[in-house]
RNA sequence: GGUAACGUGGCCGAGUGGCUAGGCUCAGCUCUGCAAAAGCUGCUACAGCGGUUCGAAUCCGCUCGUUACCUCCA
């Protein structure tokens, strides 16, 4: 029997028994990256997270709807109106197209996140190909009184909305303490309160980046796409949205304001999720301190942190060995030893498959049968538990000591009952490859590989072992390789 | 300044009132032509000081230290 999945909530702050709202479906929306830079080792993390809850909650039989964006109208630098579009201030420098910058960094992330493993989520919506439904939301709000218009811009209305409403509850700000302490930032004089946040702006003239609308050609604000396209897909409540830690405030904290204020009346998502951050040296690894490491400098080992080259499934385990909410310090050291883990990890998949259940009468060992079905149920419990992967590796190895003592024939395969071995076997298999989605990556060079074997086969003939030489030829052919005795030498080709 | 976390052994990292976390590293043993893998054993812990308790790394208080959010950020 498998307890109930909990996760922690952010917005009740306790961890709460994950219940859908129309089981058996689930709606879980997940903040995606912001396409003008190349993912790094953050990028991975939340992807990884939300990854793993959605293959375990379909490994539980939940018909989940995953939706996940791609930010690409791009978030102003700064609140100030001459601010720069990101996106725009890339394409300047490269005299690129906007689309053609986002286009080129969503290819990437999606290169980098299939190396992850990471399964493509259900609907991948842009923010630039929701302008409307952008629109019709700014437009309930400004109806519902939540929001005014200034020189063709909207802004949320915060403290208009806070006396009906708790601006802060998400992220615990007091509106008060924000107000007493919100900085002085340029071009604020159009916003009523400070605390105000844009729902359109009006593009100044070298703005590219710009859409009609009923107030000014302009472009959606920062927090308004996930708000509109959340709900066209999933409804005006869903069952989770999940994100990075540094989007709880004031991201998805103005994203349950613009709920609320709209025609949905709700918190948009029940359970509010969020992953911590990577940290390197104890500090936050991000754009703004320039400490990121990207993916690409990770696969390649191309980085001056790093001794090595880390495969995509090494970052994926160091990532799953640590809970998801705590922080994960990053080192060249820590890499090393989640490399050996992984690595260890799959030895225990091939002793599986090396291991069948036995055909002749066994004699169950009740205890070890006991034993072995606990280790398993633990699997399943680091998981139900807030999804805590770390426990869940940690139990996996447990059980894998188990397996390979069974290999080595210390412990009796015959001892085992057909329920256990399934049971074991399943369980292992299962929550590594479909749950954790950690995959074998084959090492093997073929080349390399046929050269030695190639080594052989010139060595069998000069023996004149011809038994072997055509064994060797036999198995190669299988293979659809064929070898080619030239006057020159040996070779190999593909088999026409 | 406001708010919220965190401080676990050589490294990473779970746990949380009494029961071995786990991985990596290091030492030894088994195995072994050598080695590796695997198994077994061992090593160094819960920032400090008080308090609650039969019992605290785990609860409470204080001190010290670190970090995050408050500005785009996964």
């Amino acid at each position: 029997m498998q307890q109930k999945l909990s996760l922690y909530n952010t917005l009740t702050r306790k961890k709460e028994v994950f219940e859908p709202l129309h089981a058996p479906f689930v709606g879980m929306y997940v903040c995606g990256p912001t396409v003008y830079g190349e993912p790094h080792l953050g990028h991975a993390r939340s992807a990884v997270t939300f990854d793993t809850l959605y293959r375990y909650l379909r490994q539980l039989h939940y018909k989940v709807r995953y939706v996940r964006n791609i930010t690409d109208v791009g978030h102003l630098v700064n609140d100030a109106d001459e601010g720069e579009d990101k996106i725009q201030k890339k394409a300047k420098l490269e005299h690129l197209e906007p689309m053609e910058v986002v286009q080129h960094y969503t290819n990437i992330y999606h290169q980098d996140m299939d190396r992850l493993n990471v399964l493509s989520p259900d609907i991948e919506p842009r923010a630039s190909g929701h302008i409307i439904e952008q629109i019709e939301m700014i437009q309930e709000i400004l109806d519902n009184g939540l929001a005014y218009v200034v020189n063709g811009s909207v802004y949320f209305d915060v403290p208009a909305y806070h006396k009906e409403h708790n601006y802060g509850k998400l992220s615990g700000r007091v509106i008060e303490d924000l107000l007493s302490n919100s900085r002085t930032l340029d071009g604020q004089d159009e916003k009523r309160s400070p605390l105000d946040f844009a729902l359109w702006k009006k593009a100044a003239p070298s703005h590219i980046m710009r859409w009609p609308s009923p107030w000014s050609d302009g472009f959606p604000g920062w927090h308004l796409e996930c708000s509109a396209m959340s709900r066209k897909y999933l409804g005006t409540t869903f069952d989770i949205h999940g994100g990075g830690l540094d989007l709880m405030f004031p991201h998805h904290e103005c994203e349950i304001a613009q709920s609320q204020a709209s025609h949905n009346h709700s918190d948009a998502a029940r359970y509010w999720v969020h992953n911590n951050m990577i940290t390197v040296n104890g500090q936050k690894m991000g754009k703004s301190l320039g400490n990121f490491i990207n993916l690409r400098e990770l696969f390649e080992g191309n980085h001056e942190l790093l001794t090595d080259k880390y495969s995509p499934m090494t970052i994926r385990f160091f990532i799953l060995q640590a809970h998801y909410r705590s922080t994960l310090d990053f080192s060249n050291e820590a890499l090393q030893a989640a490399r050996k883990g992984y690595m260890k990890l799959m030895n225990g998949l091939r002793v599986l498959d090396k291991l069948p259940y036995p055909d002749e009468a066994v004699t169950p060992d009740e205890k070890l049968n006991d034993e072995l079905l606990k280790l398993a149920q633990d699997c399943y419990r680091g998981l139900n538990d807030d999804l805590n992967t770390a426990r869940t590796i940690a139990a996996l190895f447990n059980l894998l000591k188990k397996i390979n003592s069974l290999y080595l024939g210390q412990l009796a395969i015959g001892s085992l009952t057909r329920g256990t071995y399934d049971t074991v076997w399943n369980t292992y298999r299962e929550l590594v490859q479909e749950v954790l989605g950690l995959q074998e990556e084959p090492t093997a060079d073929l080349e390399n590989m046929l050269d030695l074997v190639l080594s052989f086969y010139k060595e069998a003939k000069e023996t004149k072992a011809y038994d072997k030489v055509d064994a060797i030829r036999a198995e190669l052919k299988k293979q659809g390789i064929v070898i080619k005795d030239l006057k020159t030498g040996i070779d190999w080709a593909y088999e026409e």
